[in-house]
RNA sequence: GCGCGGUUAGCUCAGUUGGUAGAGCAACCCGUUUACACCGGGAAGGUCGUAGGUUCGAGUCCUACACCGCGCACCA
């Protein structure tokens, strides 16, 4: 006969309870899915379910994003494992390049240091410590977040393992010719000196001044008049009837900035006739559209603007000035030669910025290197990179969740340009190139003999963030994990990236390995504060840490209100009030959980009574549930789910179920009869919900758990009661 | 300009193949009934953005429009 614990007399104390219970959990090693099977929860050759996790950015703390992924995730995991199925959960941690570095910038520039002044070595070092803090802050809170990541398997993006898988991929890259050097147009960063690629743009509406010139016969438009001296190609389209007279090829003379030059008419139908004058000048080193262009009909490129953002030799009297300086300088000295027509002070232009460094992007033609997205590749039956991007989610081999983001997912790829994966920044996976003289090598070590040197540049993050399913299970190595564990199960994560991330998973899995990198993408959305904010880093103190959050209510309240009312690819609104109630849903299990435990103290659990009518009905009532639940589960309706177990918990089994139990206790002990169909019931009805809770609210079921009699285990390895 | 999503009770949001609308919170009334006042009982609250269409029947399917949010492209 057992009695009561003695913590049950109180209400129930998350704070106190969480953190040991992690230790539990740790300490029991079921994290690890090997120990799973020596242990026996799991059978050897059970069906396995895999889910890497999205490396968060050692660059600081976790926000509550992070917390979202965790749980849902967590929640995916702990329902996998509690199904028998032999279930991983990768943690690791992503160096994220450009991020990192400007981060630490940052810090040094506080003290006054300058990156260049300490140093390659000596910089490294110090983006290395910094780094390894922010990576042990993120494990100690992925901990207190309730996580089941398999800490023995924990993976750095830029640790030894990794480096040699991606020193593995380029190299195969390059033998395939899928990896080129060239000289293309690029979008560079003048303040954070380095190329970027056209996902690491973001583009701001700015009021600017559009000017209009007289460029001989014609007038042009432009909002940069720092680009044009170069320009001695002037575009007009085919049909426009205004300009007729003059033919493709013509020469004309004219006086422009700097004195008189010679232009070559050129006409195109990419002429917007309806735009301004319908004719404009073109600067082929410092735009998209005019590089198109000028590859097409064969002109001349000059470079204008040098890396520094400032003017060439070309701009005569105005070399060496900055561009922003140099604008009004040179309108007014068009202006003074009476070429300037007209200034609209309203225009709004769309600014390129560096998503990390908010510099403006300038376009320049640069020697980089790329990924071809289009070339066929002999060994994958002459299937471009494209292809093998595009084929496993139309022929629905990777479901996406919601799938309307399989459609923004195809219009990506349709736009799809080659691929700019070198930076000129300290911080990543150095390229694996070596030169010496005119001599080009590539490979996975440094060649032999002497002379070489290695190429300078570091390779864009998401080169390594692309082999993470397969890098983290120790590809180049066949591995067992390899073997076991991909294509993973699902890829969670927030819809921001599916381009930077997902595609090019599915890229890199597709071509170095031949199989897809996971069979499911859950999206979600953005978490907002509960005005519908952003909670990202520019509300910087006034974002909710979820640890506060955790410390006041509970992580199991924190669960609870990010999944219910949350589906896939909508945006969270987190609010306070909702936290709380969650948090007296976690209180109402605990106390039902005391009230079922004491009436069924002298209940003979080994040899349940029968059930008479009414109280099989209700059996029957949570059976039906549980069907219905097990199969939204698969269908990845988590939040249904949990609003239902809620619901049912405490509306069916404590408002009804519970209540009932008692009116027949009592009679039972007025007329001496006995009770033992409703004991029956409430014991049995626990325990499912406890088992079907437990993914949701892992800690107070797993305390409860540990209440009960003739448990053994601990409830993170029971059966989900389906 | 092209595309995607949203518009449902005061607020936040569910609503699976079309079958006369749901939850949580808030507000209202009643109740200190021995698991829990971090509680229980009760009542109230919506012509599901607008206008058409398909159907015996539409929140759900189709068309158009409006507003909000997002993505992509162009902007000389």
């Amino acid at each position: 006969m057992s009695t009561i614990n003695e913590k049950l007399l109180k209400p129930y104390d998350a704070k106190a309870t969480e953190n040991r219970i992690y230790k539990l959990w740790e300490e029991s090693e079921f994290f690890n899915p090997d120990v799973c099977i020596e242990k026996g929860v799991t059978k050897a050759d059970a069906e396995s379910f895999s889910i890497v996790l999205p490396p968060p950015n050692v660059t600081g703390n976790l926000h509550t994003g992070h917390a979202l992924m965790l749980v849902i995730q967590d929640i995916m995991i702990r329902y996998a494992r509690m199904q028998g199925k032999k279930t991983l959960w990768v943690p690791g941690t992503d160096h994220a390049a450009i991020a990192t570095q400007s981060k630490v910038e940052k810090l040094l520039e506080k003290e006054g240091i300058r990156k260049n002044d300490i140093g390659r070595e000596e910089f490294l070092k110090r983006v290395e410590k910094f780094a390894q803090d922010s990576h042990d802050t993120i494990v100690n809170q992925a901990k207190k977040m309730g996580a089941s990541l398999d800490w023995s398997r924990e993976a750095f993006t830029l640790d030894e393992k990794r480096n040699l898988a991606v020193r593995t991929a380029f190299t195969q890259m390059y033998k395939d010719e899928l990896i080129y050097r060239g000289n293309r147009m690029v979008n560079w960063d003048p303040k954070g000196q380095t190329v970027i690629s056209d996902d690491e743009i973001i583009y701001e509406e700015r009021k600017g001044k559009f000017y209009t010139f007289k460029y001989g016969p014609f007038e042009i438009g432009t909002a940069r008049p720092e680009t044009k001296f170069g320009d001695k190609y002037v575009v007009m389209h085919p049909d426009d009837k205004r300009y007729a007279s003059w033919k493709h090829g013509d020469k004309i003379k004219l006086e422009w900035i700097n004195g008189p030059i010679e232009a070559t008419i050129i006409k195109d139908p990419m002429i917007d006739m309806g735009f301004g004058t319908g004719v404009m000048t073109i600067t082929p080193w410092h735009s998209h559209e005019d590089f198109a262009l000028a590859e097409k009909y064969k002109l001349d490129k000059e470079q204008i603007i040098d890396k520094f953002g400032k003017l060439l030799p070309i701009a005569a009297e105005f070399v060496g000035m900055k561009i922003t300086d140099a604008r009004e300088k040179i309108v007014e000295k068009l202006k003074e030669k009476e070429l300037l027509v007209s200034v609209d002070e309203n225009y709004v232009n769309r600014i390129a910025t560096a998503e990390r460094s908010g510099g403006i992007i300038e376009p320049q033609i640069m020697l980089q290197w790329f990924i071809d997205v289009n070339k066929k590749i002999p060994t994958r039956e002459n299937k471009s990179l494209k292809d093998l991007m595009l084929e496993p989610v139309r022929d629905e081999k990777i479901k996406i969740i919601p799938n309307h983001f399989e459609k923004v997912y195809f219009n990506w790829i349709e736009n799809l340009h080659d691929w700019c994966i070198s930076r000129q920044i300290w911080y990543g996976h150095r390229i694996p190139v070596w030169y010496k003289d005119k001599e080009i090598y590539s490979g996975i070590e440094a060649p032999k003999g002497a002379g070489w040197t290695q190429d300078e540049d570091t390779l864009d993050t998401w080169f390594s963030s692309g082999l993470w399913t397969f890098s983290t299970l120790g590809w180049p190595e066949k591995t067992k994990d390899l073997e076991t564990y991909h294509p993973t199960s699902v890829l969670e994560t927030g819809h921001d990236i599916l381009f930077f991330w997902i595609a090019r998973m599915i890229l890199m899995s597709q071509y170095l390995i031949g199989e897809i990198p996971f069979k499911n993408v859950y999206l979600h959305g953005m978490v907002r504060t509960a005005d519908g904010k952003k909670m990202s880093k520019s509300l910087g103190d006034k974002a909710i840490d979820p640890l506060d959050i955790i410390a006041k209510y509970g992580n199991d309240a924190l669960r609870m209100a990010m999944v219910v009312g949350n589906t896939p690819g909508n945006d969270l609104k987190l609010n306070e009030n909702d936290i709380r109630g969650y948090g007296k849903f976690t209180n109402k299990v605990w106390n039902a959980s005391r009230f079922v435990l004491e009436q069924t103290k002298d209940l003979d659990i080994k040899n349940l009574p029968k059930l008479d009518e009414e109280d099989a009905l209700s059996e029957r009532e949570l059976v039906d549930l549980l069907k219905e639940v097990s199969k939204e589960m698969e269908e990845f309706r988590f939040s249904l789910v949990a609003e239902k177990l809620y619901h049912y918990f405490w509306h069916t089994f404590a408002d009804v179920i519970i209540e009932r139990s008692k009116k027949k206790i009592i009679e039972s002990e007025l007329q001496n009869g006995n009770a033992d169909s409703a004991k029956a019931l409430i014991y049995t009805q626990l325990t499912t919900l406890l088992r079907a809770l437990h993914p949701f609210i892992p800690f107070v079921t797993e305390e409860i758990w540990s209440m009960m009699p003739d448990t053994n285990n601990l409830l993170m390895v029971e059966k989900w009661p389906s």
